[in-house]
DNA sequence: TATATAAATTAGGCATGCCTAATTTTGAAG
DNA sequence: CTTCAAAATTAGGCATGCCTAATTTATATA
């Protein structure tokens, strides 16, 4: 129906829409690590079968079909992860990558049968939403990044980058899975370490990393030292 | 490492092997349904690589380094079809279809796991031996084909031909799965149906397909028919 | 042994995706 | 308003695999 290549320009565009709204030439080519001019060929291909819209010089934007297919690819991939982790064991770190295969090749009958022992999940294992069969994504939770928050700030831990397996592996021994609480507890200036509190252990963490870390039901322990006159007014709230 | 064209060609070309001990071109090219010439110009590529010996116009044979490719994929392949009738439900006739995509992208961490999952199994939903990871075949049981068999003879079914689907179907709404009892009741000559009883149910079933079923551990009804001395003089045995 | 025919091969093309080098366009800074 | 650097595109190639048409080879049969 539409090969492996294209399949790969359309989810590598739709994630990289999700930031900016116009997706510029260059940044497709590093996400896909293929040269520029590859990229404006493909397309072009892609733009004469009305997949995506392109404005020469300008960026592209999908089409409603070619969002569709890359939420095809979205789903399937984010299902695998979750399916690999669950069924087969595989750690959370080595799942991405593995997914990024399967996705093109797994057929709709098996996916639903993963979907199914699964138990219909909404979330992978790094917390990224699972889109329905339709191509939709539920709503997304109110989220902060763990690098927005300040000492004495806590939440949840509601998605991890799933692109840097070593990274994953950093953060999945520290125990930073969605799902676990956690509190910062102090934050050095100038992007310099945060140190936190996850499942009653102490960790201390590059500021880096912290950006990869996004934070749901986030808890801000203090304003007064962003407002002073609020915090002195009525006794917070 | 080596492309998913390559491991079609060195898979069926071991697969074709097995039958006959020079692999000829249109053999190839009707097994992979390409022309000859695409056969000729693959094969001289795989040759050039030292994974088999071409000789012009006389076929061609794997080098071990072919073989062990080529096990590898059947090795894949056979446990794929396995894991997804065993873990996910997938019906028998559909398995294969799957298979002989998901063979090319699944790593060795995941198959390790699926063996596991598994048991160490031996042999696929079709009754075909698992290669082991060094792509070892066990030695192979001594088996008939159902349509060899007479009246009277019985036995247990072994192994059934996966390349097609809709035959995987019939034989399985009549209970033909590897380690079923079987008897046969009746052959009607010139490759006319043969009657056979599988699990109490008799079943009428075309010469054809019967060239498909291997039987093993068959016992002869009765000899007389084929050699009247020696069931004369003994009582069986 | 000569010859017809089936099989295999050579010759020449096409589509897909990728590349480097050269050129054009955009947009920001002077 | 000009200039220039970054980004994008055009131009021209390469590798992989596939094809059809034409030719060569092997072999079975007369």
């Amino acid at each position: 129906m539409c090969s492996q290549t294209t399949q790969d320009y359309l989810k590598a565009i739709y994630e990289l829409s999700e930031r900016s709204d116009r997706v510029m030439t260059k940044d497709i080519a590093a996400k896909l690590k293929v040269s520029p001019p590859s990229v404006t060929e493909i397309v072009r291909k892609l733009a004469a079968k009305k997949l995506l819209v392109h404005k020469p010089y300008r960026g592209v934007r999908l089409t409603k079909a070619g969002e569709k297919i890359a939420l095809e690819m979205i789903r399937h991939h984010r299902l695998i992860e979750l399916y690999l982790q669950e069924a087969l064991g595989i750690p959370w770190d080595k799942v991405h990558e593995e997914a990024d295969r399967w996705e093109h090749f797994i057929s709709e009958d098996v996916e639903d049968r993963m979907d199914e022992k699964l138990g219909f999940p909404t979330v992978d294992p790094h917390g990224a939403q699972i889109p329905t069969r339709d191509g939709v994504l539920l709503l997304r939770r109110k989220c902060e990044t763990l690098s927005s928050l300040a000492a004495g700030d806590s939440g949840v831990v509601a998605e991890v980058s799933d692109h840097d397996s070593e990274m994953l592996q950093y953060l999945g021994e520290k125990g930073m899975f969605p799902g676990a609480a956690i509190t910062v507890k102090n934050v050095e200036p100038f992007d310099g370490p945060i140190t936190v509190t996850v499942n009653g252990r102490k960790h201390s963490i590059g500021g880096g990393i912290a950006q990869h870390v996004s934070v749901t039901d986030v808890r801000k322990a203090d304003t007064r030292k962003t407002d002073v006159r609020k915090a002195a007014g009525g006794g917070g709230r």
